[in-house]
DNA sequence: CATGAATGAGGGTTCATTCAT
DNA sequence: GATGAATGAACCCTCATTCAT
């Protein structure tokens, strides 16, 4: 037992340190997402994050071996943040017996706000090719978001195969980190049309499937 | 005799020269692109496509002025066979008046085939976030690709505005962007599942549109 | 107790790093000034000034954006050294009622004595032909000098027009910057001869000034 | 005997051949002139001196064996210009019994023009620090032009050591090498207050050596 | 001999990472 | 732990020089 993720034990050993160490991971993981937003993950520099943290770049590799692990933490932290959504759309009641569009809304709605108040986000997933140290970083994330979806969409879909499903969700999850982007970059009225057009889209694509 | 240039005797400047530049340049793309392809852009490097086309790093530069120049040669290349793709779908017969799901094929076929046979394409034309060399690069491309989707879908969308139509366009190429890495990463069968599937997402998209 | 910086006590912020950084660029500018007078500007590298310098290439950027901005620094290193050379010969009692030959000698004697204690200092200034970045570095310079020589000439030419007292100080000036490589790359009896006819020189041409 | 410079043979061998390919060094030598005169020595590229010239690169190296072998050439050429202006200045009747003031005027007056008429003179003469290639270029000229000079001012220094004139001669040169390119990049009548600054110069100093 | 494409060593510069303080 | 100066490999690009045609 390493004592790395105790549940209920309170602040024990060295909780000043530990508390520290947290919010500066945080305060770098902020900085990091801030600067693969402004600049792109390729031409984000680590010293380029450490000045957007207010640290020096000595410190960032106290946290993290090097800028994939950055990467790979930053994709952990929206995992964390992700699954919480996703808490929130399994409890929603009418789930398992929901409209096809009552569901999609119920994951779109909350996935493009979470984009929007995010965009270090997609700068990292929301790439198709990626250099070897960002891969490696973000595709346990992939697996688990796919997880997630393919347990969503398994409840429409309840006649299919798995792995049927699985290419679904795949699908699904593309056309989603196609699209979002194209929302995020723009504004207004132009923002809320592209939106409504990835509804369209998952919804024409989802409809098609439960035939 | 050579039997190549033999036509006429006319008094064409350099033949051969010009002949040779013109393949060397082409022997340039290609390598650029399956390095692009490998790499990525961005950690693509100038000695890299040199080497992978068996010149020396000067050669390059005989040719393109540096490395965005290549990137924006590459998307010329691209372009000029598209703009021919596009050409032979327009001039299917039953273009006019073809139901959806001919057009779609008529379109998907040919595109994926593409980007199966340019692994480079995607690699500078599937990326949502572009480096500042590469956008300029690849800009005119996108807006001559949005062009013809656009009209091609104004055949099918001729009650819509043009901004609507427009939009349309825009996601379907998004989606197809999206889409595009997914299917030549997979192989067999898998690969044809995931092409029906775009097909299956284009087709659900634009009914909507339809009705 | 290094002695060094404990006068007050003060909330000063980082002195032991900005020592450390300013005696890092005074070690860059004494390497640089090294290779100049060695290699000459053009054909000087950044490497080999690292080199000289005992540093890393990358430590010459922590201090200096690039090439140009070094020999930038030399001059405004060397012309501060000047300035205050000036200080001294302006002191002098004599200045203002001196003999023309005391005056050349007030100045000459200290400036050759820069030279030989500088030799990077003709590397850089003594050019007839600059590149482009050099010139733009001791262009400032230049025109410093150029106002001090005519400040002191204009004593002795008091009933001259001013554009003809800088006219006669760019001449003075550019006798000294011809024979100072002279003189500095001879030695011994030869040197202090070449002096004398420096010397000479000025003092037969400013003579003449002032019939 | 190599017969390089027979001096009354006429057009033997292949006199078409040496005819061409000594107009082909006269235009290399004419052009890398000019372009030592507009880039400097060092910036000038050997490619840019075959583009002016309008030959191949390769051509360039069919008659000299480097950059610096241009440079070397070109010096040579200039030297046997300089020969000439020597030949009428010695030519000058009253040479033997001229006055300072008409010896000045009649060495620098040509010079000047000399200078004017071909600006890639100073451009590889006047500098006082030159890179190893360049200073190997000229160095025989330089000794030539000294040996000139020198014969030239033991007539007025006839009472001087030999080593004396030597030096005599030697501040000269330095002293002219110093204000032609001030005089030549200046215009108008600045170009001639200046050129009558020189002669000033050359004056005071040469009737300090009189006494 | 002329050509000009090809070469490749080397230059200036950047930046992920380390380490003395 | 924190710092930020230092590192040095590697990048893009240039240009003197060579060589196949």
């Amino acid at each position: 037992m390493t004592g790395k993720d105790e549940v209920a034990g309170g602040a024990r050993a060295q909780p000043r340190r530990q508390l520290r160490g947290q919010q500066r991971i945080e305060l770098i993981l902020h900085a990091a997402a801030a600067v693969f937003a402004r600049d792109g993950y390729d031409s984000a520099t680590t010293n380029a994050i450490a000045a957007e943290a207010g640290i020096s770049p000595g410190s960032l590799y106290q946290f993290f071996k090097n800028k994939g692990d950055i990467a790979h933490a930053l994709a952990d932290h929206y995992a964390a943040q992700l699954t919480a959504l996703r808490g929130e759309v399994f409890t929603i009641d009418s789930v398992f017996d929901a409209s096809l569009p009552d569901l999609v809304d119920a994951v779109l709605g909350p996935l493009v706000a979470f984009n929007l108040a995010h965009p270090g986000f997609k700068a990292i997933f929301a790439r198709t090719d990626m250099p070897v140290g960002l891969r490696e970083a973000v595709a346990p994330i992939q697996v688990s978001i796919h997880q997630s979806v393919a347990q969503l969409l398994g409840l429409v879909l309840s006649d299919r195969q798995p792995d049927e499903v699985a290419r679904v969700a795949t699908v699904a999850i593309q056309l989603v980190r196609g699209m979002v982007p194209l929302i995020t970059d723009a504004t207004g009225t132009e923002r809320d049309a592209l939106t409504a057009e990835l509804r369209s889209v998952l919804l024409g694509y989802l409809r098609q499937q439960l035939t």
